[in-house]
DNA sequence: ATGCATGAGGT
DNA sequence: CCTCATGCATA
């Protein structure tokens, strides 16, 4: 049985042992606040309003007949971050709110009937195993080295330059629906650029640059959550750990990964060129959300899901309620966990090796890092 | 690094 | 209720 045969929210346990004190000592677990001091939910404070609608992306497939191979990863390590930043609290109002970069917007999925495309970047990108050497384009400064601890704020804080935000396109909703080629067309209309943002990127240059974002990343010694910070206080939009190696890792959706792809590469220029962090932290303030117990859900129980979901990934609530009572789950859970699973199969990440430097057969011994061109640390 | 969760927005 | 973007909490 899961931890939490209740569904009960927690709301004043916060004080038990779900914090855990990190070692740069900045993920630090909201303290739930009192429900009755704060009834009002101040949780959406960064509000990003989708523009857009119906702009589908890119199909996927993928009906893979095993359970999730692809999310084997060896390494696992707690990001210590050597820099001890000390809190400067400023208050910069984001309220600017930026465009965000839409999506290519392909094609447009045949109703819920099976696509059988394919991967995000299927055959026309034919690119060479080349992980070591990682690409030819961005070179890596490598800073010889730095004083990580005692950031110095070269005064580009946040009134540095700032450039307007060059995409605009319009949602064009309503003309799709007849798109089929998905993201190769976009592959097509380019061969004429080569600067790392602007325009819809390729599966490919996302790939690649969030690559090279990784390495300089470590290089530079900062961790995900420092970047994620970092764009907040740049850009007024923060983002957490899991975002940004979600990003690093490709495991957000083609879309998502167009739309941070700008913040990630100016947050890159920024760091590079003042090889320091002025970056402040400004967390949002702690929201009085109760957040429900995550439910550990037993792995034999799991795999009955993923068979159920093999065969139907859209089951009715009927069937939904069905399942959870069988399984002894709440049906919510049951809901979201198949929310979820049909999220994870349109993440780009080809499931093995389609990824460069990820062709990986190892049948069962996984444990050769098929990576790391540089000794990455991988905080 | 990832599993489960929340919420906005759209049907 | 779904999809999608995101993140807390965790393994």
């Amino acid at each position: 049985m899961a931890t939490t045969a209740s569904n009960h929210y927690n709301l004043l346990s916060s004080g038990s042992s779900i914090v855990h004190a990190e070692p740069g000592g900045m993920q630090q677990a909201a303290g739930y606040r009192d429900a009755q001091t704060l009834v009002q939910s101040d949780y959406t404070l960064q509000s990003n309003g989708h523009p857009l609608s119906h702009a589908h992306q890119w199909i996927t497939a993928l009906s893979h007949g095993d359970g999730a191979p692809w999310s084997t990863s060896p390494l696992g390590q707690q990001d210590i971050k050597p820099t001890v930043q000390p809190s400067r609290e400023e208050l910069h109002s984001a309220g600017s709110l930026q465009h965000q970069s839409r999506a290519p917007h392909l094609v447009h999925p045949s109703h819920g009937n099976h696509h059988g495309a394919g991967a995000w970047r299927t055959t026309t990108s034919a690119h060479l195993p080349s992980m070591a050497s990682t690409n030819g384009q961005g070179l890596i400064y490598s800073q010889p080295s730095f004083t990580v601890n005692g950031m110095i704020n070269p005064g580009s804080g946040q009134g540095m330059h700032h450039h307007g935000l060059r995409d605009a396109h319009e949602d064009h909703h309503g003309d799709h629906g007849h798109q089929q080629q998905s993201q190769q067309q976009q592959q097509q209309h380019q061969g004429h650029h080569d600067h790392s943002d602007e325009d819809t990127p390729t599966s490919d240059d996302l790939e690649q640059f969030a690559k090279q974002f990784k390495q300089r990343r470590i290089k530079l010694g900062f961790t995900q959550a420092d970047v994620g910070l970092a764009l907040g206080t740049l850009y007024g939009n923060v983002f957490s750990q899991t975002t940004i190696c979600r990003f690093e890792a490709l495991q957000l959706s083609f879309k998502n990964m167009c739309k941070l792809k700008p913040l990630l590469n100016k947050w890159l220029e920024e760091a590079d060129s003042s090889s320091g962090s002025p970056t402040s932290i400004d967390k949002i303030a702690a929201q009085g959300r109760k957040r429900k117990k995550r439910t550990s859900i037993e792995v034999s129980v799991k795999g009955a899901l993923e068979s159920h979901f093999l065969k139907c990934p859209k089951p009715s609530a009927q069937e939904i309620t069905s399942l959870a009572d069988s399984l002894q789950l709440e049906k919510e859970v049951v809901r979201v966990w198949f929310c979820n699973r049909r999220q994870k199969e349109k993440r780009m990440t080809p499931p093995g090796g389609t990824i460069p430097g990820a062709e990986d057969v190892y049948g069962a011994s996984r444990d050769t890092p098929p990576h790391h061109g540089v000794q990455t640390p991988v905080q």
